[in-house]
DNA sequence: CGATCCCGCCACATT
DNA sequence: AATGTGGCGGGATCG
């Protein structure tokens, strides 16, 4: 061992420590009176006394690391200095014998010699990478303390983060033993898997890895999630967890951070996450307002997280440029392929799932994560069979200590909220960022349009998505098929006589309050869309389906017993959503895969667990209704789905409000060549953050913008994204000219342009949820649609659906209602929303970084400049407004 | 001046 | 009550 700690010691730089000490003698005393800190004497003393003190005196002695030790005030002590005198380090001794203070100071240690990172090198130092398997070592925290001269307390935050790696397991008070490595790959690739589950949906949007993106919706998930915070601390409500007694401390411990921070890296394509993206994730309990403080305090553990995990090799700091600036980020440099490997990109089928489902009903999937488990070995842990066990102290102790209980609730909770509430209070945060500062561009933030802004985002905490209207066609491509007029008013929706859907000239955006649901109908012409679109009922169907979106809420509800989120109240009201939901929970982020989402819908559901995983998909189902489809809502109606949208609904509605039947036209309906007319903006509950419109067939009248002239506006699909959405961009319709005076209901501010940025993440192409099926095309170009233009002839397509379509091809069948397709524009043009950037703006503004709330005239400063910056998005949008649109 | 993050108070848990 | 843990955030340093 001395050898060993002699290499690892060596390179440290004595020299700096030793100056420490005299300098703190200096200013501590004055007189130099050795004054013996308590404490401090304690341990030194203490180390002689252990079997091993001797050895480690002479290892001190030799290594500069016991300078180190020193500097602490314990080393103050006249033997240590005499230690310190021995080691060759001696010149600064010399200096410091000297008293020169300046010198002292100088000398002493600098900050980075005392940082985390370089001491939990020394701790892993201390013992072999691949213990053998035969012997067993045990540390002692107190030894390893003074050992390294070091306060216990650090030494804790270096053990809580190895232990929730499984390198080292608390044995005893006091004790921990030392595992090694040899565990890491398996506790990784479990994190990995809990990760894709709670997290791989957000990474994705995080890391606007359009493929990701894809990939992940594809993959199903499980149960639903549970919302949001929006009412805070309901989530615990459930009975399991007990959960809202216990979670205290734990919650927020080192080690379950430490676990889901891993878990975003192996989440994540890139193997990049940057800080602040970390912290909001992680700040589960935050929901609306993650202040600025706890903000801090998280960015602050993620620090000391992020150095010991550093020290172990596994990640790096680096840099990422986003729009807004050089964030501080760290690289995952670790391995990433885990033999076992679970994480199938696609289609995890149930079974392939790494956590039993035992777990997963009972304590949820995350636990592993989560938490407490940390003590056993990973694999106990990890395994099923005692999933929650566990906690450290407990081991010794009794099983059911309170503590135990908390984790296993946290574990829940974990599963069924947090994601949800991550995502939710992403969202909100950078909502609210944005809005807070204009400077400050926030993809996601809207701009209101001037007649609309009530509407609009104004405010701010909630978070208001623009969303973006397609034109006429792109409802056409939705619906597939021409839509009667079901509800001919869709309050947002405008419409157009059956012939022709006329564009609505200004509509800008329509921006809804991220909580908000709303359906919108648009009347659009059947011919039109048929003509655009083959039209199928089927595909409509199907695309309905897929695109069923449900809402976070309605995922709750369903698992909602289990997690039982304010959200909850919504199944009553959507059958709709509910149904679709059931059937289709599975689809993940529905839009993008196309592939399972019906099919496995139940697995989410199971109830108990339902909560964990399901999240993402439900978040982000949309569902089509049509109007005409009663018969669905019956079905639907047997489920109930509240939402507290409902009310919004009524208001929204009322003009035409299609009938809640209307909205859950399910697949069914889709058969009828209407097409839904509403949207579907699910916003609230945890996810808040995504909504999603449809626009389905809307009677012309219906939602005729009247008000707005803006004729026929359908939407077709919004996806509004939520914060977390944020990179999803929503489809746009052509630009209108005039702004839309809300509409009728206000709930849409029927905003004409159809752009909108959503782009929450900068990089993050905008996704079009187009009735494609699954289409993620990326139209290269497509100009980005004027907002502002006048009416674009093309009226019915939005241009960039149009485009966007085309290039994909929307015009098969496919496009048409099939399920959920989100495509991807990574072009497009969706334009952001700045108000200002609409108006006048034309090309200019087109798609603004998410970034760039700020107000347009820089971004169009920007532009000159696009290359600095320019975030992919910017560029694009360069690019776009040069195409001819 | 923002990014880092050391340091240690002090609340809570365990013994 | 003593001791072990570890959340937390002030404020020092670094870059």
């Amino acid at each position: 061992e001395n050898i060993f700690d002699r290499s690892r010691m060596a390179p440290k730089t004595p020299i700096k420590n030793e100056p420490v000490d005299l300098s703190k003698q200096k200013g501590c005393t004055p007189e130099r009176n050795p004054v013996t800190p308590v404490k401090l004497i304690d341990r030194p003393q203490s180390d002689p006394w252990t079997p091993t003190a001797n050895l480690k005196i002479l290892i001190s002695a030799a290594s500069p690391d016991m300078r180190d030790r020193e500097k602490k005030k314990e080393l103050f002590r006249p033997i240590e200095n005499s230690e310190q005198s021995d080691t060759p380090d001696s010149l600064q001794y010399d200096m410091v014998d000297d008293s020169t203070i300046d010198e002292f100071e100088k000398q002493r240690p600098s900050r980075k010699q005392k940082s985390l990172g370089l001491l939990c090198q020394k701790f892993l130092a201390r013992y072999p990478t691949y213990p053998l398997s035969t012997e067993k070592t045990t540390i002692s925290l107190d030894e390893v303390a003074s050992i390294l001269g070091v306060e216990r307390r650090r030494i804790y935050d270096i053990v809580n983060v190895l232990e929730s790696l499984h390198l080292v397991s608390r044995v005893a008070k006091n004790q921990y033993c030392w595992h090694g490595r040899h565990n890491l790959s398996q506790t990784l690739k479990m994190l990995q898997e809990a990760g894709e589950q709670q997290y791989g949906e957000l990474m994705t949007f995080f890391q606007h890895k359009e493929q990701d993106l894809e990939y992940k919706f594809g993959e199903r998930k499980k149960e639903t999630i549970p919302d949001t915070q929006d009412r805070p601390s309901p989530d615990f409500s459930e009975p399991d967890c007990t959960s809202a007694s216990a979670n205290s401390r734990k919650d927020k411990s080192l080690r379950i951070m430490s676990q889901k921070f891993v878990m975003l890296f192996l989440v994540s394509k890139t193997k990049i996450v940057t800080l602040d993206i970390a912290a909001k994730i992680l700040i589960e309990e935050t929901q609306d307002t993650v202040d600025h403080s706890k903000f801090k305090t998280k960015v602050r553990r993620l620090y000391d997280i992020a150095n010991v995990l550093t020290s172990l090799g596994l990640i790096k700091k680096v840099h990422v440029t986003e729009e807004r600036g050089r964030k501080p980020a760290f690289k995952w440099i670790g391995p990433v392929e885990f033999p076992g490997k679970t994480d199938e990109p696609r289609g995890h089928s149930p079974t392939s799932d790494p956590l039993p489902q035992a777990q997963r009903g009972a304590c949820a999937p995350y636990q592993i994560c989560a938490t407490g488990n940390q003590r056993f070995t990973r694999h106990a842990s990890f395994n099923g069979a005692q999933p929650c066990e566990g906690t450290r102290r407990k081991v010794s102790s009794e099983p059911n200590s309170p503590r135990q209980e908390r984790q296993a609730c946290i574990v829940n909770s974990d599963k069924c909220c947090s994601k949800m509430i991550n995502l939710a209070a992403v969202c909100r945060q950078k909502i609210e960022e944005d809005t807070r500062n204009p400077s400050v561009t926030s993809p996601l933030s809207l701009l209101p349009v001037p007649g609309d802004s009530d509407f609009c985002v104004n405010p701010l905490p909630q978070a208001v998505f623009p969303v973006v209207q397609a034109d006429v066609p792109s409802l056409s491509v939705l619906n597939g098929v021409s839509s009667q007029a079901l509800h001919p008013s869709t309050p947002a929706a405008s419409k157009t006589e059956n012939g022709k859907p006329t564009l609505l000239p200004n509509q800008p955006f329509l921006c809804f309050p991220s909580s908000s649901l709303f359906m919108l109908c648009g009347g659009l012409q059947e011919n039109n869309l048929r003509e655009t679109l083959p039209t199928t009922g089927e595909v409509q169907n199907r695309s309905a389906e897929a695109l069923a979106a449900v809402p976070p809420a309605a995922c709750q509800k369903r698992s909602s017993h289990e997690c039982t989120s304010p959200s909850a109240p919504v199944d009553d009201e959507e059958p709709a959503a509910k149904k679709q939901t059931m059937e289709q929970s599975d689809v993940p982020l529905s839009l993008v895969v196309p592939k399972k989402t019906f099919e496995s819908p139940n697995a989410g559901f199971t109830p108990g667990s339902g909560c964990t995983s399901a999240v993402h998909l439900e978040a982000f189902h949309l569902d089509l209704t049509s109007p005409a489809a009663p018969e669905a809502a019956d079905k639907e109606s047997t489920k109930p789905l509240d939402f507290q949208e409902q009310e919004k609904w009524s208001q929204i509605k009322d003009p035409d409000e299609p009938s809640p039947g209307k909205e859950h036209i399910s697949k069914e309906n889709a058969n009828q060549p209407f097409l839904p007319q509403y949207l579907y903006v699910q916003p609230t509950a945890g996810l808040s953050s995504f909504n999603f419109l449809f626009s389905a067939n809307q009677a012309p009248g219906a939602i005729g913008l009247a008000a707005s002239q803006l004729p026929s506006l359908s939407i077709p699909c919004v996806v509004v994204p939520s914060a977390a959405l944020a990179s999803f961009p929503v489809v746009c319709s052509p630009a209108v000219t005039s702004p839309l005076s809300p509409v009728s209901d206000g709930s849409f501010s029927a905003a004409a342009s159809m752009n909108f940025s959503m782009s929450g993440l900068a990089s993050t192409p905008p996704v079009f949820i187009g009735t494609t099926a699954v289409v993620t095309p990326k139209v290269p170009p497509t100009p980005s649609v004027d907002p502002q233009q006048p009416a674009h002839p093309t009226l019915h397509l939005s241009p960039v659906l149009a485009r966007s379509c085309g290039a994909v091809k929307l015009d098969s069948p496919v496009c048409m209602g099939h399920p959920v397709t989100l495509l991807k524009l990574q072009q497009p043009s969706s334009t952001p929303l700045t108000p200002k950037s609409i108006r006048p703006a034309r090309h200019e503004a087109f798609f603004k970084t998410p970034g760039s709330l700020e107000d347009p005239v820089a971004w169009k400063k920007n532009e000159g400049n696009q290359t600095r910056n320019a975030s992919s998005v910017q560029r694009r949008l360069e690019i776009s407004s040069t195409s001819p649109d």
